[in-house]
DNA sequence: GGCGCCTCTTTGAACGTTCACTTCATCCGG
DNA sequence: CCGGATGAAGTGAACGTTCAAAGAGGCGCC
């Protein structure tokens, strides 16, 4: 009920100590006596204190907060609800919070980062969709802001903090599993050559192939990322003279294509088997539900805040990195 | 390059006047001579000058930024990010940011809110999901915290700020469409009673049913949002003993099941037509394209922070709301 | 006993902005 | 030529926190 701001000071005065006190028992407790800081403590109970934000945040000369440029359809497909929710989780875990903002055309897209760091609006970003050959990293690090890619740049991986999820790996791991049940012509379904997470999720399924000495002809699909054409190029690998039993594909949208492609036997059940990837609502509602190889978000958010910490504390330290395991879920 | 802060004061002693002739070109344009803000102005770019949000946030006492809470799941479905595209964007627009924030438990969602008001870290929040009967709004009233629902809340909805999208009117349209197509049997497909938005839409299609005198008998089907269980309540009204030639659908998620529900016939050609609700890029790309009914999201999102920003500068005013009116696209 | 050292606490200042008030200059009517 | 009104610009203080440095007190060592 809009009650009057209560200050460290006011804090103070109830436990009979100085402002500084107090803000030691928030931030350095070592630093402080137990009897003290109980007494602190309590005063704080009592008052309901909590610092005021952008007091801290003018004086320590940080705002504690990470930029995420939202953009309109988003190529992270549905995976972008549960990734902004996976990284709001762990940011806050580290004392941050995520603030999201759009840009409408790409020269103001830099303008837009610009202004966010000179205003303090923002310590750094996250970006997401990093393309084959992207600007950004290279334009932030001239700039000296902190960021941290979520997906690999493929130029000068080394020179920038990243965590990714390893998409050969995944694909790999579908393959083996199909193979185990079975299967021995497994198409692909993904993405044409030139996206870069897309041609790792091709290379591990044709890497994992060669390994079990299954052959590719015939079996390879690519395509746009939506239900329609994905469910079009299935059909088309399909009618093939050596027609795959199964399809490993290179999101949910483009395995949902493909179970629609499939369409169903006299019993009603799938004409080929499915693997997504992602592990989307979506693909698990299915009747009967997709297998999909689930990306670790929530680990991938806490690397992703774990490293963004660490920019932040020593800007000139040597960019890390992490590569992810994601793990394939079968439904069956 | 961590090129030193500069601070308005910089600015002051370039065009040679004081920090508050900056500050009121910047914030108050009308109390500065026009030649007094061109210099101004010019030393503000040349000096490359952006104002502190930390300090000015912490003079101003706001934080001009909208907390945003996103939960796992998410009950938006595929809409949120779009949702969250949008209210960032007329955010920005109005001088506002959103900031989003998790919560776990339901008992710990009441402290995160007090924790965000109270560190200043944002001046009010934005709720969606709101249920049957919510507890928040009543709540947020109480504790003098500034919101605006997406939704109507069902209970009081005089006394709380929100938006909504008349899902009415949308399953209306869609009825009108299809009886203009020549179908006379039309169902309903959506969640069980209870939902708010989701009786409204079922409403919707009831009236214009009767409206354009047609029989509900076997037409109503309602499920848990999930593609399978959709699918499954579609094959059942179409093997009533007078199966629905088309579905009306409380969203893309139930239509993206019924048209699996349906299968095709011979011709490759979906047993029935579906209209769906909210547009998602997903039912756009399946083939043929599912009509859908559009939620106007950028101008939900434009009046949510409108009616946002106007509770900031009245607390006291009544409460105002907007009802906004769904379109359908058609698709063939 | 005097000195240095360590631990805990306090003090004044500073972060960069805007508010409230004052000063200064100009203009106009009488 | 004066008095008051009007408008533009400037001044000191304040927002609430943390930093840097200094103060107080106790302890051990020579």
């Amino acid at each position: 009920m809009a009650r009057p701001t209560v200050t460290i000071a006011d804090v103070a005065v109830l436990a009979g100590v100085s402002r500084q006190t107090v803000s030691n028992v928030l931030n350095a407790p070592q630093r402080v006596t137990p009897a003290t800081t109980v007494r602190v403590q309590s005063a704080i109970q009592k008052l309901e204190y909590r610092p005021n934000r952008s007091a801290r945040n003018l004086r320590v000369r940080a705002s504690h907060t990470i930029g995420f440029r939202i953009n309109s359809p988003g190529g992270l497909g549905d995976l972008l609800d549960r990734f902004l929710h996976a990284l709001a989780n762990s940011a806050q875990a580290a004392g941050y919070h995520v603030l999201l903002f759009t840009s409408a055309d790409p020269q103001t897209e830099f303008a837009a980062y610009d202004d966010l760091v000179q205003t303090g609006t923002v310590d750094g970003f996250v970006l997401t969709d990093i393309g084959i050959a992207d600007p950004r990293p290279a334009w932030f690090v001239r700039r000296g802001i902190p960021f941290v890619c979520f997906g690999q740049p493929r130029r000068n991986r080394g020179e920038y903090a990243w965590v990714d999820v390893d998409g050969d790996h995944g694909t790999a791991q579908a393959v083996d599993y199909l193979v185990s049940r079975g299967h021995r012509r497994i198409a692909y379904l993904g993405w044409p050559p030139g996206t870069g997470y897309g041609d790792d999720r091709q290379a591990g399924w044709r890497r994992a192939m060669r390994r079990h000495g299954l052959s590719l002809t015939g079996m390879a699909g690519t395509c746009p990322q939506d239900a329609g054409s994905a469910a079009a190029t299935a059909r088309r690998l399909l009618a093939g003279k050596t027609p795959p039993t199964a399809f490993v594909c290179g999101s949910d949208t483009f395995a949902i294509g493909a179970r629609f492609g499939c369409g169903a036997d006299a019993a009603g059940q799938p004409r080929a088997t499915v693997v997504g990837f992602d592990d989307s609502p979506a693909a698990a509602f299915l009747t009967p539900p997709l297998s999909s190889v689930r990306q670790p978000l929530p680990a991938v958010a806490d690397h992703i805040v774990d490293l963004f910490v660490r920019r932040i504390a020593d800007p000139g330290a040597r960019p890390e990195s992490v590569l992810l395991r994601p793990e394939l879920v079968p439904r069956d």
